[in-house]
DNA sequence: ATTGACCTTTGATCCAACTCTAAGGTTTAT
DNA sequence: ATAAACCTTAGAGTTGGATCAAAGGTCAAT
């Protein structure tokens, strides 16, 4: 059974981070010591370590949430119902990813306009073009 | 001269938005009346035009406050400063775009693997590489 | 028995960019 | 004169994923 302490050496997560997760519903501690200190066996760990799979390929915590109560009943889900969140998931990452190539192209634009060198800025492209509004927005929703 | 809910029409932004902005010494009125209502003359629609425009290509608050002080005084800035700021920001999308390429190709994998059928989630292929931890990380710093 | 490393809890704080609320004052049109 | 529509402020709340602080209890080794 290991503590808190351990658990974070094994895992890589922070201590704060791990009872974070245990208040959110993810994990939890399979045993507690008379004085509370929280004590956890090996499936705990793996528990863990699905957790952090999970967050290191960009499901968020809900996602997790939602893949961890697959996973201790397996038999009551189906293999759609993994790729349904996994689908959702690549969906946000593709619509994201074309957001942030429109602002790439903006930019790229932007940056082709100017030279950038060292005279001064009165009649530089780049302010002209924002002053002008004349460009081709960005999809705007999520945060940079 | 334009009170805050005019200027709200003319460009878009909520009342709240343009208050906010000023807050944050993006923006300001020309004047108030005894009352204390903000007044906005056609250069102050013009300067929160330039703002709407810089944050439509992505740029933040922070970057536009930058942006805003080389357009007050072109003379005393070159070109450069305001490449800088943009290629900043560029290579902020760029290390996005990338990360966000990585989660794609991971996700893209595991529903490849995955047919996604009715039969229940005990064998499923993307429950198992989660298991098994064995997949290739994405970068992990950003928020999706 | 004391030191130092560990553990507990609740609740606050951070980031960005808003968004909204409460409680009230002003302006304009009828 | 009164109602509707506008305006003001300070401050709180939102999202997601942590991260930290305060104030204290516990454990292992010396």
């Amino acid at each position: 059974m290991l503590k808190i302490g351990e658990l974070s050496d094994r895992t890589g997560l922070s201590a704060h981070t791990l009872r974070f997760y245990e208040k959110n519903g993810l994990i939890s501690a399979s045993d507690r010591s008379d004085a509370g200190y929280r004590y956890y066996t090996d499936a705990d760990v793996r528990r863990v370590e699905f957790v952090k799979t999970a967050r290191n390929i960009g499901f968020s915590l809900g996602d997790i949430a939602q893949l961890l109560s697959i996973r201790v009943d397996k038999q009551s889900h189906s293999c759609q119902d993994v790729t349904d969140i996994t689908q959702h998931k690549l969906d946000e990452v593709n619509s994201k990813i074309a957001e942030l190539q429109s602002m790439q192209q903006t930019l790229q634009i932007l940056l082709d306009s100017c030279g950038g060198g060292p005279e001064n800025a009165s009649h530089c492209s780049i302010m002209e073009a924002l002053e002008e509004g004349e460009i081709r927005h960005a999809a705007r929703s999520g945060t940079l």
